[in-house]
RNA sequence: GGAGAGGUGGCAGAGUGGUCGAAUGCGGCGGUCUCGAAAACCGUUAGGCUCGCAAGGGCCUCAUAGGUUCGAAUCCUAUCCUCUCCGCCA
């Protein structure tokens, strides 16, 4: 969520910023809105200083044994006024919540400005694109033919996008999830996480994919003959990690607060059928380890930096080649001000496919779910920003391992780091 | 799933219709004392919205949402959550 206030102050900037972002702003709606509201709230809020103070009098004269019926009869009257300006300011609130829950975070200023994925540009590489000698097999293929998983029997269990994972290919998700979620406690100083994959309407609104990508989750009832809504698959760590703070205050002295966690990841994926789909490349439930950070605003750039440089040193590890994307205005998400994606270079398929995705939200998604710290040269209590990465998403990276580290045979020769979680 | 108890400020814990945004204690902060510290003592210490250049004023918040009332932390209803006991269960 935007600060209104600061929508009211500087609506230019904001309309500009929206603009990059490809939303239609709506801002002066909003504006008209919200001084309506408060024309209305500050002729409510005359009256209930006149009651309260009408209240004192009364109790003062049934005190004194003093009769009090006419003001009482007046107050009466105030009463009913108050609760019509204040239905009336209710309505005007939903309205404005409404709004400001559907508005998206603004890009900082650094961020390419572009309509779509054209913008994003390459900040830097490593490594080189493998080439293999031989005709390379495709992910799929490989892995059929090893037995690693199967995205048959995930239909039949399920349905279309939900893999199965056999054997050696079990395992290989196994050690992923150990291998990354040790190189972050041990190495880059983070507190593990292990969070339910079902979270409320209230945690998905705080990081901010209600309202605007509701749709695109799995929605679960309350309970028999309820509606569906009240309980959500999560489809990133990100919710329930960063929601674990949500209405609290951090101390600044525990700042930052960094946590990594494993989850499943549960997406719909609406509207993407028949393309990107084969194999992993695109499925409905895969593993992630997230990385999420709770920061001080005035660090929060050079924290987003160090977050992507944990997300890397992942893929180093794994020596799988990648690439860097800024990304720009328009293909970032919802609630980013800022984003990186990671991609790692398919042989096969052909294809960068993105395997981390490392955001800085500011303090866009703190507001929504009102985390706060004390900043002890103020003594004001501030939204903390957050941030989170991937690191990594599973499906993906097994795609890009078994491309990248078969050979002519068609075997897998897996990255040293892994052996031992392999052995 | 059944029965009961309960949700009040950073924490503990009073408060059952009217100067209660809330006693008291602890903690925090500032000060006195001290070479310094502890102890003791004194003072101070919630958040949000809104009006105002400011000083300052007003409104709201005692789990949440409604209701009763001139007036609700206090009474009523629903929901959520926590704890205890019983049942079931990986």
């Amino acid at each position: 969520m935007l600060d209104l206030k600061f929508i009211r102050e500087n609506p230019e900037q904001v309309a500009q910023g929206l603009d990059a972002k490809g939303v239609s702003a709506g801002i002066q709606t909003l504006l008209d809105l919200d001084l309506d509201k408060r024309t209305l709230l500050k002729q409510s809020e005359e009256l209930k200083a006149k009651r309260n103070s009408a209240s004192d009098e009364i109790a003062r004269l049934k005190k004194q044994g003093h009769p009090a019926d006419s003001i009482i009869l007046e107050m009466k009257a105030a009463a009913q006024k108050i609760a019509d300006f204040d239905s009336k300011v209710g309505e005007l609130s939903e309205k404005i919540d409404k709004i400001m829950l559907s508005i998206p975070n603004l890009p900082m200023k650094d961020v390419p400005v572009c309509k779509g994925a054209e913008g994003n540009k390459v900040v830097r590489t490593w490594g080189e694109p493998r080439k293999h000698e031989f005709k390379a097999k495709d992910h799929l293929d490989l892995a059929s033919k090893l037995g690693l998983f199967s995205m048959e029997k995930g239909s039949k269990i399920t349905g279309a996008g939900f893999p199965v994972y056999f054997g050696a290919g079990a395992k290989l998700e196994r050690a992923l999830i150990n291998f990354m979620i040790d190189l972050h406690i041990k190495k880059h100083g983070y507190t593990e996480v292990w969070a339910p994959a079902i979270v409320n309407r209230a945690s998905m609104r705080g990081t901010g994919q209600i309202p605007k990508m509701e749709e695109d989750m799995y929605a679960l009832a309350a309970g028999e003959g309820e509606e569906k809504g009240s309980y959500f698959l999560i489809p990133t760590a990100e919710v329930p990690i960063t929601n674990l703070m949500r209405d609290e205050t951090i101390e600044e002295k525990d700042l930052p607060v960094k946590y990594t966690g494993y989850t499943p990841c549960f997406r719909k994926e609406a509207g993407s059928y028949g393309k990107d789909t084969r194999g992993l490349s695109r499925v409905h439930q895969f593993d992630k380890v997230e990385m999420v950070k709770f920061v001080k605003p005035e660090n929060s750039e050079k924290e987003l930096e160090s977050l992507v440089n944990d997300a890397e040193e992942v893929l180093q590890a794994l020596e799988l080649p990648y690439r860097v994307l800024l990304l720009g205005s328009g293909d970032m998400s919802f609630a980013a001000a800022k984003c990186f994606d990671l991609e790692v270079w398919a042989p096969a398929t052909q294809k960068w496919f993105e395997v981390s995705s490392c955001s800085l939200f500011t303090d866009f998604q703190a507001r929504r779910m009102n985390i706060r710290y004390r900043n002890a040269q103020t003594k004001k209590l501030e939204f903390v920003h957050t941030l989170n990465g991937s690191g990594l998403a599973l499906a993906r990276i097994v795609l890009c391992l078994l491309e990248n580290f078969q050979d002519a045979n068609g075997q897998i020769l897996f990255p040293k780091a892994l052996q031992p979680y392999l052995a």
